[in-house]
DNA sequence: AAGTTTGTGCTACCTTGCCAGTACAAGTAG
DNA sequence: CTACTTGTACTGGCAAGGTAGCACAAACTT
């Protein structure tokens, strides 16, 4: 079920970590407050805020209380190559069909599978 | 925490979902037992027993009671397109620093944007 | 046929995490 | 300075899912 809507905090999180480093979210740019969210995803308010609170934590985000939570300034976004490969891999995924969750399970392995086996082809 | 161990039925499945979608794990070879896999991952067997009723559900695995659970025949493998342009992806996420964790949130947020707007040039 | 392996099916308990609603703190805007 | 906005904190309640341990069924092995 995360394919669709998140439900939960680290989804969420997630979820705005997603749109941060791939740069769909920019620097200093404003998110939903977390009224805002919690009725977005249909959550209660404490989990959007704890969402908000890990995101902050990480240092994606700043919150400055009654100012709103913005994108933190500098080192938000990931290099370029790999949001271009991230696209690809997307758009190959799309195109056969194949599910987000699969696609997300198959990149796990491979990701793994590298890591133990240096030799690679 | 998906990043290293994982801790429930779901991530246990996507798990061996991803080695047999990514071909890792061929047509008919064999899974650990669910005995193995539930002190493998330091869970119960109940919780491993589950991961592997729903990956029979899903016709990735068979079982016969007392044989053990295999990959299905047939159909198993994503295309592989999808597979290389993932070891792609990861290689550029290793390369470059990126969690893993991360890499899967910005793959998530430009599927969802090429969802959004059709236009991809 | 006998024994062993292996997946399944319980039961009761317990931990984790979200929900709801409210109250509060710290800024911003008029 | 006053009012409003927005993130934070808290309480008790609740549902989902994992734990442990065992009993059982079916099929492989000898």
């Amino acid at each position: 079920m995360t394919g669709t809507t998140p439900s939960s905090a680290d989804e969420i999180a997630a979820l705005f970590r997603g749109a941060i480093r791939s740069g769909r979210l920019g620097d200093g740019e404003r998110l939903p407050t977390v009224r805002q969210t919690a009725k977005d995803f249909d959550v209660a308010q404490a989990t959007a805020a704890k969402a908000y609170k890990a995101l902050e934590h990480e240092g994606l985000v700043v919150t400055r209380t009654a100012a709103g939570t913005r994108v933190a300034p500098g080192a938000s976004r990931a290099p370029q190559v790999v949001i271009e490969r991230a696209r690809a891999l997307a758009e190959a995924g799309e195109g056969a069909g194949v599910p987000l969750d699969d696609v997300v399970a198959i990149l796990r392995a491979v990701w793994m599978a590298d890591d133990a086996e240096p030799e690679s082809h």
